[in-house]
Order: C-alpha cells, then sequence, then structure tokens
DNA sequence: ATTCTAAAAATTATCTATAATTTGGACTAA
DNA sequence: TTAGTCCAAATTATAGATAATTTTTAGAAT
C-alpha cells in the first residue's frame, strides 16, 4: 500500500488502515479510537474522523452516531454477495473493454498471472490477481465500474487473508490462462462466462 | 428529502446538499466553498468536510487534494455507465429476490407503479419509481448490493431532472407492468431482461 | 501588448480547545 | 442478590484558531 506523500493526512491514514483491516491485523468488530489513532500518526482526530468516512464508504468499518466506528463483520453471506457483485459487474466491464484489448494488454494481463505463479505468499499473489483483472477490465473506460469493482476487490482480499492465513500453496491460476486463451481468440461470451465462474468460486474456498 | 433530527449535523448537510445537485439547483463544476456552506448551515466547516466525504463517495462531487471539492459532472458517457451498471446489478437483486417475493410484495409494487402513474412532475415520478424498484429488489438481503443501487439510481435521477425540468408528462410505465406480469408468471427470466432493457432506455432519453 | 514574477487575498487543511454524549462502575434500595 | 440510579471517566462531535497552499492581482520587463 503506498502512501504518496503528497496525499492529504486523511488519505495516508485511511490507506494505513485500510491495509491492516484487509490483513486482519485489526479483528473484526474491534472499535477504532480516533484519539488514539490521532496519537499514533501524530496527527489531530479531524483528519481520522475523515479517514473513517472513507473506509465507511469502502464497507470496511461500520460508524454509529456518537458511538464510534469498527470494523465491519463479515459473514458467509457477505462473502458471496460481493463475489456476485464482482462477478456482475467484472462481465460487464469486461464486455466493454474487448473493443479495446490488443496484443500487448494481452501481454501484460499474462505477465501478470505468471508473476502471481511465482508469489510467494498470499498477499503476493492477491496483489498479482488484482492486477491481472485490472488490466484486463480498465480499457471499459468506465471509471465509476472501475472504482466500484476496486472497491469489491479489497472486501475480496480481506476474505481471502483471513481465510489462508499460515499455509499456502500458490494455484496455477487455469482460470486466468482460460480467460487469456478465449479472448485471443475473439471468444468474448465464454471469456466472459469463465471470468464470472472464476469470481463466484474465489467465494467458495473454504476459510480455514 | 427527510433530514431526520437524530442524524449527526455532517448527514445533514449531506442531505441537503445531495437533493440541491440532484434537483439541479447547483450546476456541476460549481465549486463548494466549505466556510459558505458552513455559514449558511450554522455549523463549523468540520461537518462541511465530512458532508463533502459521503457527496464524494456517491458520486455527486469530486475533490482536489488542497483544491476543494466542485459538483460532478455528467456526460453522456457517463449516463450511459450508470445504466450499464444499474441494468447490472439490478438483474442481479432481481434474481436473489424472487424467492422471497409474496403477492403482498408484488402489490405493493404495482401501487407504486400507479403511483408513479398519477405523478404531477418528474421529482413524483422519480420517487415513485425508485419506490417501485426498491420494493421488488429489498427482498434479496444483499445489504451491500441494494446501497450500491440506490447510489446509482441518485446519479439517474440527476440526469433525469436535468433533462426534463420544465414540460413533462407522466408515461405510464410498460415496463414496469411487463416485469410484474412475467413475475407473477413465474418467469423470473423475462422479467429480469425486461429490467435490464427497461434500465437501459432511460439511458436514452434524450435531454431537453 | 504580452508574459513573467511577486505580493496579497482567498481558501483549504490541520490543530487545539470546548461541549455533548455514552459507557462503566459504585452505591442504594427493594 | 438484583435492579435501578447517579456520578465519573472516556469518547465522540463540533467550534474556533492557526498554518499551509492555491489563486488572483498588480507591476515590471521584454
Amino acid at each position: 500500500m503506498t502512501t504518496a506523500k503528497s496525499d492529504t493526512i486523511a488519505a495516508q491514514i485511511s490507506k494505513t488502515l485500510a491495509a491492516r483491516i484487509i490483513a486482519g491485523e485489526i479483528e473484526a468488530g474491534a472499535k477504532l479510537r480516533q484519539d488514539h489513532i490521532a496519537e499514533e500518526f501524530g496527527a489531530s482526530h479531524v483528519p481520522v474522523r475523515e479517514a473513517f468516512k472513507r473506509l465507511e464508504s469502502q464497507g470496511l468499518v461500520v460508524s454509529e452516531p456518537r458511538r464510534g466506528v469498527r470494523v465491519a463483520g463479515f459473514s458467509v453471506d457477505e462473502v458471496r454477495e460481493v463475489a456476485e457483485m464482482r462477478a456482475a459487474l467484472e462481465t460487464l466491464a469486461l464486455r466493454n473493454a474487448v473493443p479495446h484489448l490488443t496484443r500487448a494488454i494481452l501481454d501484460q494481463a499474462e505477465e501478470a498471472n505468471r508473476a502471481g505463479d511465482r508469489a510467494l505468499n498470499v498477499q503476493a499473489w492477491e496483489m498479482a490477481n488484482r492486477t491481472f483483472h485490472r488490466i484486463l477490465l480498465a480499457p471499459c473506460g468506465m471509471p465509476r465500474l472501475l472504482k466500484a469493482i476496486d472497491d469489491l476487490h479489497t472486501a475480496s482480499a480481506r476474505f481471502l487473508f483471513s481465510g489462508w492465513r499460515a499455509e499456502w500453496e500458490a494455484p496455477t491460476d487455469r482460470d486466468h490462462r482460460a480467460i487469456l486463451d478465449a479472448l485471443r481468440a475473439g471468444q468474448t461470451e465464454i471469456a466472459a462466462t469463465t471470468l464470472a465462474r472464476h469470481v463466484q468460486t474465489i467465494g467458495q474456498k473454504k476459510p480455514k
């Protein structure tokens, strides 16, 4: 998680907290005390509050007025919900991206996929996986859609990390290759349905 | 727009500003000066900033660090984007809602539809339209999905109001009836595809 | 006339301080 | 013991003040 120095303090705090929540360093349901966090970052609590607002819109924390914010929990139902939303939105993005996909872009995606295969831990694999999806979908040119998908990826990553914590081995991603092959062959529909199925299987990998 | 007294000041400001932006009272691209707004609401600028954050997550304003926020513009591309996202997400919600739909719920939806036919202005029609969609989709029990759809409805409403401003006549909504008929007959797929087409036509009603 | 520079004004972002609300615990009464 | 209530501590929410940044304006040089 790169916290650019040009960002506002609120943005930096938001990114750092998001990374912690996703990594599972802060457990679900834990209260986030604004004064404590402000002290840790050497800031006042005003930018902390703004960071909270951002995290809330990403679905990482829930806030009750006058009672503070706590890390959002996630049930199996929510994991499934996120997976289904991803399937719906990523297929939409893919269909709109296809006309703009070039050979070079597909090669980039393949490289990202190989990076995933080489990943030594789940964090590295997740980053490569996200890159793969982003490279393929970005050419759709629909910024609002891409942002929504990105937030859903964040939610997915949280679930992924919570499940695979200790033992983990890089799965060679057959689905990714199948998607690439279909795209190279101009079979948009096959690519889209494969992507939809692929995303939904993520929600089924059992935690622990 | 009901601003409950129990809400925080930030929430009240956010709702009021959202209503103004949707109604077109503040034009796209206009700067929102936090001090001026704070003064108008008799508050300090801290809750104003938090309200801005909320509006940003809804896509109603865009913010550049250290340069303030301005009302988001919306091109025809963005309108189409929102329409396509709605089509994808609302069909997903509908498919998941169908098993929980009862006769009573369908009757409620029909009543909302009639309210739309009786609407005297575009605002009343929009509210009835949103109610219709919400009644049908809420039983899916996917809160994150429903919130996303609601934000997209807000964006759609902005476009709708900008187009039809002065002259307007209530269109009897054939699509809504077709959806209800299909649901009553247990034809989920027909209902879903009709809904998808219905949502996308909204993006095609030409403004002016 | 135009463009570059610098000072001034306006605005945003943050900090410190104050007010309001909630939570937890102790004490009292049933 | 068990509620119930009240007080104190902790925490959130807002206000007022300060610092930092950007935009505007004026002036000078080409």
